[in-house]
RNA sequence: CGGGGUGUAGCGCAGCCUGGUUAGCGCGCUUGACUGGGGGUCAAGAGGUCGGAAGUUCGAAUCUUCUCACCCCGACCA
């Protein structure tokens, strides 16, 4: 009944590693930095990328592919933007057995090429706006590799969208924001905090960047999403023009926003336990597993026909529900295996249930064992996969609550964050300067800022005046 | 790029300092039997260019030199 996980408590990064490898979401490829997502591991992303890509579907955004090669020239194009990505970019310089004209970069993201194209596509307002996504491999090259978390190749989405007007570009930025938002807290079960970065924190060339940030249990804070408003910036630097109604040429207005597999390192951050992963019911590849129990064949053949109705029950309700009738691992082990890989909700039937007509049910995030009848398993598990998925949000909620403070001072600052960790709210002079000074001391970062201008109270760095009001913490 | 370390079976390691028969151990794997309501037991097996090269020696996983690779700690990021 014990577990052989490092605990959490003892070394965070150590279990998270024992954890991903322990429940076969993925391991370390032969080039650093670069992950096997394990069919386990792949299932979880499925379902956010098919539970995001109906969400984008429904706000009017359709999909498209653009390369993976970019002309090394296009980065070059926004200023912020070359800055911003040359050091973790990778470039092609040989190909076809010769040395290339130009240098290919494997896209770190797509804003160049995307705006390239949309200068071809956009010529009138009525072309406008322009709703693309598209799903893809991005590659940064990293020197700090975490499985999902940080990884030299990664998965995502991009939306790349272009606007006539300035409003209208920001109304989408905050749209795709909220998106990620309802994502992340009605499916992924953990609550976030939605805001702006600061202009230290802000997406290489953007105008501004809104992110949603998540708790993880350590007390460090992950981001899991971005929303980019590109103001003009792209459309300048790519020449991405339309004219208007009043018969006048205009650069459109851009947007770009993204999440990544890094999600997947979000879940296993936020809801796992010192046994292992533990998935919310709405992400899970399995919801449901049913473990056949039996000696003589007589009883195997009547507990696997009994388990059969059942699964297929759970199926036709919509569960998705597997039968572990592997012949060669005895229950035990079959427990634990799913334990580890997290699957919310495990049945046990053997022949003792048969004679009573009921099955045992076990959830993933709680303690001990309950009998359900057979007559109303359906529902009992329809329901208790929901109570999973809220308890969790509720736990992962009040996790976060707990680990959020304001400090006055810097003193009070670093005693949070040194103890409890999580977020702490302070006040700053807002400058660049300040935001380094902290970020240098205490390794804290703003993760959003949540009022500019007269906040009242002296900034915790400086002393001066406070003209700005934050939320910090240490992240990944 | 600066500092520290490791390369021996699929994985994790011992052996090296003090050279000497067929290079070991745990887990995993194969076959079989007994088992089966929370990581079972027994038996029999398979699996190795000891990172690579050169050298010293009668003899090298072990000593010397070179080389390659990877890992950890310090400057960036979805």
């Amino acid at each position: 009944m014990s577990s052989k996980f490092t605990t959490r408590e003892a070394d965070f990064p150590r279990w998270y590693q024992e954890v991903v490898a322990a429940g076969d979401l993925a391991e370390n490829a032969p080039v650093r930095g670069c992950m096997v997502i394990k069919p386990h591991g792949y299932a979880l992303w499925e379902n956010i990328r098919d539970r995001l890509d109906q969400m984008f579907k429904e706000t009017g955004h359709v999909n498209a592919y653009f390369p993976l090669f970019i002309p090394k020239s296009f980065i070059d194009k926004e200023a912020d933007h070359v800055e911003g990505f040359a050091p973790e970019v990778a470039v092609v310089t040989h190909a076809g057995g010769k040395q290339l004209e130009e240098p290919l970069v494997v896209r770190p993201t797509s804003e160049t090429i995307i705006g390239h194209m949309y200068a071809k596509w956009i010529q009138s307002h009525r072309d406008l706006p322009v709703l693309i996504n598209q799903w893809a491999n991005v590659v940064r090259w990293e020197m700090r590799p975490r499985l999902f978390l940080r990884t030299t190749e990664f998965l995502w989405q991009e939306g790349h969208t272009a606007h006539a007007t300035a409003e209208e570009a920001e109304a989408e930025t905050l749209q795709m924001l909220e998106v990620y938002a309802r994502l992340a807290e009605d499916y992924l079960a953990i609550p976030v905090r939605k805001g702006i970065k600061s202009r230290m924190e802000t997406f290489p060339g953007a105008l501004r960047t809104y992110c949603i940030e998540g708790l993880m249990q350590d007390g460090k804070a992950l981001q899991m999403g971005t929303s980019h408003n590109l103001g003009q910036n792209f459309a300048k630097a790519f020449d991405i023009q339309f004219q208007d109604t009043d018969g006048q040429r205009k650069h459109v207005f851009t947007t770009s926003w993204g999440v990544s597999t890094r999600l997947v390192g979000a879940v296993i951050m936020a809801h796992g336990d010192d046994r292992g992963i533990v998935l919310p019911p709405r992400v899970a590849p399995v919801q449901a597993v049913l473990v056949p129990i039996f000696r003589k064949p007589e009883e195997r053949d009547a507990v696997l026909a009994a388990a059969r109705r059942a699964i297929d029950g759970l199926k036709a309700a919509g569960v998705r529900a597997k039968l572990d009738d592997r012949e060669q691992l005895k229950p035990g082990p079959k427990f634990f295996e799913w334990e580890k890989k997290g699957v919310p909700v495990r049945l046990e039937m053997g022949p003792r249930d048969l004679k009573d007509n009921q099955v045992v049910m076990v959830r993933r995030d709680q303690e001990g064992k309950n009998a359900v009848s057979l007559d109303v398993l359906t529902e009992t598990v329809l329901k208790t996969l929901e109570d999973v998925q809220s308890s969790l949000f509720e736990r992962a909620l009040e996790r976060r609550d707990a680990m959020t403070n304001k400090a006055a001072s810097m003193g009070e600052f670093e005693e949070i964050l040194d103890g409890t960790g999580g977020f702490v709210e302070a006040l700053t002079d807002g400058t660049d300067e300040s935001e380094k000074a902290v970020k240098d001391n205490t390794k804290a970062t703003i993760r959003i800022v949540l009022e500019d201008g007269d906040v009242g109270g002296e900034c915790m760095v400086t002393g001066k005046p406070a003209t700005r009001r934050a939320l910090f913490a240490r992240a990944y």
